[in-house]
RNA sequence: CGGGGCGUAGCGCAGCCUGGUAGCGCGUCUGCUUCGGGAGCAGAAGGCCGGAGGUUCGAAUCCUCUCGCCCCGACCA
């Protein structure tokens, strides 16, 4: 992408609304603009991000044996009156009505839509264990929206659903997805940390949150040290039998301020007790036959016919924006961790209308696409400190620095965004580097 | 939903108390000079001062109502 010819409206100065730096950065960048309370319009660079995130849930998903599909954004209120929701979901619930009067929501979650699907195809337990899911707009009416995408009104969840013949099974759809989980915030660069959540009417031990730490989280967090650094288990991992791997994650004390428990972590040794504070980015539970038995999704099993047991396990897909700035930036701007980046590499011209310098550079950008990077090429007539400035704003993690001095020599810069390493090499390395990978390049 | 605050140019703000022809910085546009970390000079465009009603000879300024937004708290993915 040509910068000339996108849509990066970027502003020099913070925005007053903009209270914590995410939300901030987010403006800044031109990711996102603000059109109500809550409700933002995704411009190019924040769309591009969140596509990013979007497929590595995806990826994720389809590994840990969810399939997608996509469910309307609005629902029939008649189908929530089955479960008795309609009148328990408070203010929160954006209520309309159809030209036939007739009562319609529009989604903050999809338990009846979901459940509606399911017992309308699944007859028999050969068909389970059965896992949906979508990645979709979500509205809830909060009284007080706030931190930018990280306490919308609307919002891109994606939420998994999974049906099970008994409880057994169910938990191990739960484990899958813990572990998915898992995996799929370290892919994003975040240390995701699973704590005990409170699991309502159901009980039992089948209720995490996954809490990314953060100076500006919105709760109080506890938890043992040693969790925050444990790696993700990653994708070689036996997906019928993950207990082990999900006890060992939930040996070590960690929890919510909601569900803390100040005698339990004084057991955690003084060198290892972390108080912080979090944002929550998953929230995954089981919760049996809440929906299926008063929706009446049952399937024939040898012995008859069973009420199949349902688990729900989210992901706050445009709040992990917020949560993933959060956590890497700087004075400068964004760090975008590579895997999230809206851009590969930003291949910067210092003096565009030189013809050694545009030649370089039309090289730098034709390759490098051909090679499969995301490239934005800055090609505008700013000065040189302008585009430094706003390319480590909207944080691309590679900048190849092309100007004339450098290119007398036959050489070029290259710069690491997230170290501040700046290196000078010939041309044609720094290209091949980039191209190959790692794209790091050796001192 | 309680408490507080703010709506004046694309963004950040002053002006309001004490009514009298709407300002500053950044950005934008033109030109010249610049050009390796948010350039300099000269010029220009851009605002029914959130909306409605009222008081007044006269309202951005005072009064009433209303809409929107932000912050603290309670609530929540």
């Amino acid at each position: 992408m040509r910068l000339s010819r996108f849509f990066l409206p970027l502003l020099k100065e913070n925005p007053a609304e903009a209270q914590i730096v995410s939300h901030r950065l987010m403006l800044r960048t031109g990711m996102i603009r603000q059109q109500a309370a809550g409700i933002y319009a995704w411009l190019p660079l924040g769309l591009k991000v969140l596509r990013k995130v979007e497929r590595i849930v995806e990826e994720e998903m389809a590994r840990a044996g969810s399939i997608q599909l996509l469910m309307p954004t609005l629902q029939l209120a008649d189908l929530w009156r089955e479960s008795g929701r309609y009148e328990d979901y408070g203010q929160e619930m954006l209520r309309i009505k159809d030209r036939h009067d007739r009562d319609l929501l529009y989604g903050p979650t999809a338990e009846e839509a979901v459940t509606e699907v399911f017992r309308a195809s699944v007859k028999s337990y050969k068909d389970l264990p059965l896992n949906l899911y979508q990645i979709s707009w979500k509205f809830r009416d909060e009284q007080r929206p706030r931190f930018g995408v990280m306490r919308g009104r609307e919002f891109l969840m994606k939420d998994a659903y999974s049906f099970d013949v008994d409880e057994a099974s169910a938990r191990k759809a739960y484990n899958r997805m813990f572990i998915a989980y898992l995996n799929t915030f370290s892919r994003m660069g975040l240390k995701a940390v699973p704590m005990r959540a409170d699991t309502g009417p159901i009980g039992g031990d089948l209720s995490h949150e996954f809490i990314i730490l953060a100076d500006t989280g919105e709760s109080a967090v506890f938890c043992h040290k040693d969790l925050v650094d444990m790696p993700a288990p990653g994708h070689d991992v036996d997906w019928n039998d993950l207990q082990g791997l999900v006890d060992q994650r939930t040996a070590l004390y960690a929890a919510t301020e909601e569900m803390h428990d100040e005698a339990a972590f004084g057991e955690v040794p003084e060198d290892k007790k972390l108080s912080a504070r979090g944002i929550e980015v998953g929230h995954i539970f089981y919760f049996g036959e809440k929906y299926s038995k008063p929706m009446k999704a049952t399937v024939n099993g040898p012995d008859g016919e069973v009420t199949v047991h349902m688990g729900s396990y989210g992901v706050g897909v445009s709040r992990l924006l917020g949560a993933i700035i959060e956590a890497s930036h700087d004075e400068a701007g964004i760090i975008w961790p590579e895997s999230v980046a809206p851009f590969d590499v930003a291949v910067i011209n210092l003096r565009p209308g030189d013809e050694a310098c545009d030649a370089a550079c039309e090289k730098a950008y034709a390759a490098l696409t051909a090679a499969g990077r995301d490239v934005l090429y800055n090609d505008t007539d700013e000065r040189p400190g302008a585009k430094f400035a706003s390319m480590d704003l909207i944080g691309i993690p590679w900048q190849l620095i092309i100007g004339p001095k450098g290119l007398a020599e036959g050489k070029v810069e290259l710069k690491q965004r997230a170290t501040g390493e700046r290196q000078t090499a010939l041309f044609d390395d720094v290209l091949n580097q980039l191209i190959t990978g790692p794209k790091k390049i050796d001192a």
